[in-house]
Formats: C-alpha cells, sequence, structure tokens
RNA sequence: GCGCCCGUAGCUCAGGGGAUAGAGCGAGAGACUUCUAAUCUCGAGGCCGCAGGUUCGAAUCCUGCCGGGCGCGCCA
C-alpha cells in the first residue's frame, strides 16, 4: 500500500543517504505546530552536524538542493538552527487522496507487526456482582487496545478470567442463597439489588444446597456480566475459570514445574515460590499453612497456560490498584522457566465519580449499564478512553448526563455523518465525480485536511505501540475540526466538475478515516444524526 | 519507609528530544438565502510543581525535593 507520508519520508531519507554515502539517522520528520514553518518539516540537518563535522544550516543547504527537485515538495526554505521546512505541492495532495481512497479500510494497516499470537486479558472480575464502572474503564481500555494491536496486524486472542473458588466466591453463595431465602446476609456479603434479583429468579427449589446456589448463581451473573459486556462492543475469544485450572491439574503442574526449576521452598509450614530472584520485592505463598492454595497459586499456573497454549506475549490490564502485580507475575513466569518481558502488564488509574472513588461497600456504586444508560454507549466508550491510561479519570455525572450533546463523542460523530450527508446529495443530484480532480490546486483548508488524513498511519502505529488509544480519541477530535472548518469555508458540491472531484474525494477520506479510527475504539459512525 | 501513576490556561486534559507549548469546557465578541448551526471565526487567559543535570536544543530524558492518588497480607 502507498502512504503519502512513507513517500515523503523515502524522499528526504534518499536525499539524506545521498549526502553521507548511506547512513541515514532519525529523520526527525513531523508537522511543526506553526503553519509559518511549513507542512512538514525536518531537523535531520541538525543530527548530521556531528556526524558530518558541517555547520547544520550548511547541511540543510546542501538537502534543499536535492529536495526542491522533487516534483511532491512546492518549496523548501532553511530555518534556525537548521531546520528543513518543507510545503507541499499540489500533486503530493492528489496523490495522497488517491492513496487513501484506494486502500481505504486497509489504509494505516501497512504498519506491519509481527503477527505472533498475543493473549490480552482483561476485565476479569469476579462474578459476585454487576460490573462497575471501574471495570468500565477496563473493558473500555482493553478492548480499545486489542482492537488497536488487531487493526496493526498483531493476532490478537482475548480472554476473561474470573475466580470461581475462594472465600468471596463462597460469600457470594450463601448471599446468593440468604437472598433467595429471606435470610440474613452473611458478615461481608453482598446486599446488591442485582444479587437479589438473580436469586429471586433461579430455578432451583429452596432447599437446594449451598453448592447448587454458588454455581447456579456464579453462572447467572457471568451472564448478566456478559451481557453488560456485549453491550458495550466487548467481546471475548475465552472464559476461564479458576476451577478449572484446579481441576485440570495445572496448578499442581505450575508448582511442580517451579520446584524443578529450583524456586520453590517450604517455610513455616507454607510452600513459598522465590520470587524475588526475579525482581519481586518478597517472596509469595502458594500453599498456606493449612493446605489452601492461594490465588496467586492459580495466577501462577494460569500464566504458564497462557505460554503452553502458545501466545508469544501475555497483556494483562489492571487497574491501579493492582500494580503490585506487576513483578509478581512477571517474576512468576521466570519462575516457570519463561522469558519475564513476554508477562506485559497494563496498568490504568483509578477512576472516581464526581470525585469520589466508589465501592461495593461505600454504596455508591455506578455500574457498567448505569453509566451506559445515562450517557449511551458511544460516549461511554468515547469517555472512558478518551484520558491517558495514566491518568486518573473523574466522570462528573452530572455534566455527562446534562450536556450529552456537547459530549466530544457527538463532534466527531456529526463530522461523519455530515460526509455521508454530502455524499448521498451528491449522489441523489447527479453530481457524483471520479478522480480528484487534478488540475485543482487545494485551497488551505483542503490542504489541511488532506494532511490530517494523511497522518493516521503514524498515529494508529503509535498508538498500538504505547498501548494508548486515547491517541485515536484525540486525532479523531483534530480530523473532525479540520473537517468541520473546510465545510463551513468551501462548498463541496461546487459547480466546477475539478473542484467537486477533489473535495467529494476529501469527504468521501475523511469519512471512512472517522469510521475506521472511531472502529479502533469500538463508537459507532453514524450515517445521520 | 518502599514501589507505581500524576502535577501543563479558571476547570478537564493533549503533547513520549525540536522552533513562538495546544484542544475542549467556562467567560468575551462575531458569523447562517447554498451540501445538517450538534457548525465556524476572532481575541483574552501559562514561573509546563521546584531545583539541579544530560543535550546544539528539555513540558518531554536523568537525579533530588515538594504536593496529590494508589498499593505494599499465609486477604480476595
Amino acid at each position: 500500500m502507498n502512504d503519502p507520508v512513507t513517500a515523503l519520508h523515502a524522499t528526504v531519507s534518499a536525499a539524506v543517504s545521498g549526502l553521507t554515502g548511506g547512513e541515514v539517522p532519525e529523520l526527525g520528520l513531523e508537522r511543526p505546530g506553526n503553519a509559518a514553518h511549513g507542512d512538514y518539516a525536518t531537523s535531520v540537518a541538525m543530527r548530521l552536524a556531528p556526524l558530518l563535522g558541517k555547520a547544520p544550516r550548511d547541511i540543510a543547504q546542501l538537502l534543499a538542493d536535492v529536495l526542491v527537485a522533487d516534483p511532491a515538495i512546492a518549496s523548501v526554505e532553511i530555518a534556525g538552527p537548521g531546520f528543513i521546512n518543507l510545503r507541499l505541492a499540489a500533486s503530493w495532495y492528489h496523490q495522497a487522496l488517491s492513496d487513501m481512497l484506494s486502500a481505504g479500510a486497509q489504509f494505516g494497516r501497512s504498519v506491519v507487526a509481527a503477527g505472533d499470537e498475543i493473549l490480552v486479558e482483561f476485565v476479569s472480575a469476579n462474578p459476585t456482582g454487576d460490573l462497575t464502572i471501574g471495570s468500565a474503564r477496563n473493558a473500555a481500555y482493553g478492548d480499545s487496545v486489542a482492537r488497536l494491536l488487531t487493526f496493526v496486524g498483531e493476532q490478537v486472542t482475548r480472554e476473561y478470567y474470573f475466580n470461581d473458588a475462594g472465600n468471596q466466591i463462597a460469600l457470594f453463595g450463601q448471599s446468593v442463597q440468604a437472598r433467595r431465602l429471606g435470610a440474613e446476609i452473611p458478615e461481608g456479603g453482598y446486599p446488591g439489588d442485582e444479587v437479589g434479583e438473580l436469586a429471586a429468579a433461579l430455578d432451583l427449589p429452596d432447599d437446594a444446597s449451598l453448592a447448587e446456589w454458588t454455581a447456579r448463581g456464579i453462572e447467572a451473573m457471568m451472564v448478566r456480566i456478559r451481557g453488560s459486556l456485549e453491550r458495550m462492543r466487548v467481546t471475548f475469544d475465552l472464559w476461564t475459570s479458576e476451577q478449572t485450572l484446579h481441576a485440570s491439574g495445572a496448578v499442581q503442574k505450575a508448582i511442580a514445574q517451579a520446584r524443578s526449576e529450583g524456586h520453590v521452598f517450604e517455610q513455616a509450614g507454607a510452600t513459598w515460590l522465590r520470587t524475588t530472584s526475579f525482581g519481586d520485592d518478597k517472596d509469595r505463598v502458594l500453599l498456606k499453612a493449612d493446605g489452601e492454595l492461594t490465588y496467586f497459586a492459580a495466577d501462577l499456573a494460569y500464566v504458564g497456560l497462557k505460554f503452553e497454549r502458545g501466545a508469544a506475549r501475555a497483556l494483562y490490564v489492571l487497574g491501579a490498584d493492582h500494580h503490585g502485580y506487576i513483578s509478581r507475575l512477571k517474576a512468576g513466569a521466570a519462575c516457570l522457566g519463561y522469558d519475564p518481558e513476554r508477562v506485559e502488564v497494563l496498568i490504568y488509574q483509578l477512576v472516581t465519580v464526581s470525585g469520589e472513588r466508589m465501592g461495593k461497600r461505600r454504596g455508591n456504586v455506578i455500574t457498567l449499564d448505569g453509566l451506559a444508560d445515562a450517557i449511551g454507549v458511544d460516549a461511554a466508550r468515547f469517555f472512558l478512553v478518551q484520558r491517558s491510561h495514566d491518568q486518573m479519570l473523574d466522570i462528573d455525572l452530572d455534566l455527562a448526563v446534562e450536556t450529552s450533546s456537547k459530549n466530544p463523542v457527538f463532534y466527531v460523530q456529526y463530522a461523519h455523518a455530515r460526509c455521508q450527508s454530502i455524499l448521498r446529495k451528491a449522489q441523489a443530484d447527479g453530481l457524483t465525480t471520479t478522480g480528484t480532480g487534478p488540475a485543482h490546486a487545494p485551497e488551505p483548508q483542503e490542504a489541511a485536511l488532506i494532511r490530517r488524513l494523511a497522518e493516521w498511519p503514524d498515529v494508529v502505529a503509535t498508538a498500538a505501540d504505547l498501548r494508548a488509544p486515547h491517541r485515536i480519541v484525540t486525532w479523531t477530535q483534530e480530523l473532525a475540526a479540520d473537517f468541520h472548518a473546510f465545510h463551513h469555508d468551501l462548498f463541496v458540491l461546487h459547480e466546477d466538475e475539478e473542484i467537486r472531484a477533489f473535495r467529494l474525494s476529501a469527504v468521501a477520506a475523511t469519512g471512512e478515516a472517522i469510521a475506521r479510527a472511531l472502529d479502533v475504539i469500538g463508537v459507532a459512525a453514524p450515517d445521520s444524526m
């Protein structure tokens, strides 16, 4: 696939290579923030100065002499300490437009990733209640990362792991039973409304065993969770339960494996994994003195299982309150003989609602469904990944509910709807065209829009690399702004066929770009609003 | 005490070595006889927490400090 920016990159690279006899440093080719500095600028002359032993501006001049001959470049100027500022020619814009349109949905996928299987485990909330807003961020972020990686060519498997063993689950089972029988909820149990609803709906006789209440309760809760996630357009390839790890013998097998690697020891009646050998700050118990396995024992088995199944990398999406798991999981993998670099833990910061932290026992729980009810799935997803995952996120519910019409998601979606509306009108009025109207010299608003569209391959590659879907959101807003300005100033269905062809191509490319970008974050691109 | 994240405009935040640091919201002034005004244009608003260091060049990388958030169980 042809990519207009890559072509520009190659042009500059060739010029540099001609000067150095082959060696090409990082070009530093980017869009300057200041329009006076050209459409693109490179700082390569300054980087070459130590290598060539010449003044940066002299090097810049030599490069400029070569670059100015390229038909895609309209003008070259040298500025400041040795920047080379490039202005693109009309031919570049036409080529860019036609490249993007012919690539269509494939545009930006040219950045070929390794193609190894990447396992992305996310959400993984225990089935003891509805998903909360914290899980909502996990779902939106994790799913967007998975979509991003898929977009750049990785083979992604999405997995949800849930604990269905241990104390919390026992308490949940007791709570379900108590709710059904109208008895007192046990200390530390689950008083949520959803537990009551679920208990009432279970097709079990009142004298069913606690084990049955527990198993059926978990099953029903998982159905609820799955439904909430599907509503948010989040799906999984694998659902793995803790019990299956115990039942299959995977836990015992993992402990044996770690033992054979020499990382297991006994102390004070418990069995330990020496994770400190691999950078953890303390060793971890696998088998407690009372004979019970810890959750970490299952976690250890699970990480081993991921690699055994053939995953090249195992990504975990966890909330900031679990950041202590990073060194633990990596060390666990190392104790099993795997390269800890293959474990990658993505931590997102906590979500607060109107400045307050939420908790099931604080009585101020906002659920994923509640959020979607309040502001809609599109706004919820957009909002949840709008900010860096490294940044705390506060959801001002009053504002989110009340001002949904000024939520940025509508701004972006409206740009897409406008594109489709224009294309429909062109069709209806028999004004459709072919090609990009080669004789038309782009107006500034047209040029700005095309340059923005051409950024996509770099934007999506960087976002995938940094596991930072918020960069997609930022870009869609910039693109929408460029489009709205273009639309406001220039009439698309112009009587001049050359102009109309160019603008219709730009509108088509913009519509595709918005839809493609929004899809990466799981947001719909409506054809009309 | 130790570890992770954050500190940028009144507020919420982009910006992951480049030039005069950006956007949205809020407050101010304007723009619709044409494809959707859910739009656009203009101005105001900044010791980029502080201090050092690396570099031709630092909001960005390194060190220390200050402030905020979250963790640091044979809990789950």
